[in-house]
DNA sequence: GGTCCCCTCTGACATTTGTCATGCCGAGTG
DNA sequence: CACTCGGCATGACAAATGTCAGAGGGGACC
């Protein structure tokens, strides 16, 4: 038999984190070779341990999965890396797989299944979880162009014109533009329901 | 000694429920007699298997923790509730204690922690993190009255003023003065950072 | 080179919000 | 009983937002 798989386990909730560690622990050909609580904590780990297979939470303080993973691919690209997540939204998926994400599966598997993932991982393979590739097929590529989604983000925490069009170096005009259009493509009412249904489709 | 305390655990991610019950099994004055992974199907469970101790997640489709903790006292008074959560808001935290649940806690401790935690609460005792009770203390009460943060809830997901009036049954021109006041007692730009402050206090 | 599309801006207009003053009613409190 | 406070409303005004037409510049693609 080969060498058991070393592991990095990425979670800022410890309790998960450590339950998480004790179930894979249980398996036999795998083995927790690291823990961190935080996107630079895992990077630091993952250089100093080197594992075969990172498992990512999607949001963590610090640097979130996604960006974690791009650096990963960079310096250790014999290290695969497995998202898991609790809020599977379509566009997050996207970047995931965009960034060199081997696998994306939501928290609702079980710890066997998440074994066998790993496994296939291990082995070079891609997993996605069925139900949420559906939903990123589904929910399609975002419709707008890199200004809108700009403006859009920095609407997001229901800032006035005034203000996104200082921090986007914009005349305010614009901002009101590029907001309306991205209102209209999104079929929403107004800006804030528009900034939530971008939110939902993960295209912010 | 006694009989071992059982248990009643409420997660939405299996995963976490599948690792959190094999930790708690290790201990060997706890049982985990029951699992659910949604509001109703606890209660469901709570019925049929009486545990002496119920440990929940705070967000759960279906009905949240609160809401189960209030039907468990009803129904099922010698069962203790422990509420688990990744998000602690201060609000949540005094809904939470107003419902009769005996123990508030994040999901950063460890499990060895929560065990000790889940006797403690078992014995009858309270227990809330340090933490979210200082947080909680220092928030202080909701300044809303009970219309205007039952108007600043209509208007959270961006509804127009027309719908909100319409859905509260009220003018537009009164909808109109809560969500000033509302605005104004907390302390925010307009009315959609004064739903996010009220959300991250838990105040709706 | 022509044709799109995106980025950026301006100006004007209608609509929606935010704010304020003011009034009436009912419940609780001194 | 008078007073206060919350709920509910109206009307009016100022400010922010949404919408539209138009216009110049720069890439990309055929």
């Amino acid at each position: 038999m080969t060498a058991a798989v070393r592991l990095l386990l990425a979670d800022d909730e410890h309790l998960i984190r450590g339950a998480l560690a004790a179930l894979l622990a249980l398996e036999d050909d795998l083995v927790v070779v690291a823990e961190a609580a935080s996107g630079p904590e895992a990077l630091a780990m993952a250089r100093a341990h080197e594992p075969d297979v990172a498992v990512l939470d999607l949001q963590m303080p610090g640097a979130d999965g996604v960006k974690v993973a791009t650096s990963l691919r960079a310096e250790l690209p014999g290290c695969q890396v497995l998202i898991v997540t609790s809020h599977g939204r379509p566009g997050h998926l996207k970047r995931a797989l965009a960034a060199g994400v081997r696998g994306f599966v939501p928290k609702t598997v079980s710890a066997q299944r998440l074994a066998e993932i790993i496994r296939t991982v291990h082995a070079g393979n891609r997993y996605v979880d069925p139900e949420l590739a559906a939903d990123a097929i589904a929910s399609g590529d975002s419709p707008l162009t890199v200004r809108e989604a700009e403006v859009l983000e920095l609407a997001a925490d229901g800032a006035p014109v005034a203000e996104i069009a200082e921090r986007a170096a914009l005349s305010q005009g614009t901002v009101r533009n590029y907001l309306s259009s991205a209102v209209s493509k999104l079929g929403a009412e107004n800006r804030h329901t528009a900034v939530r249904l971008a939110r939902e489709r993960g295209w912010v």
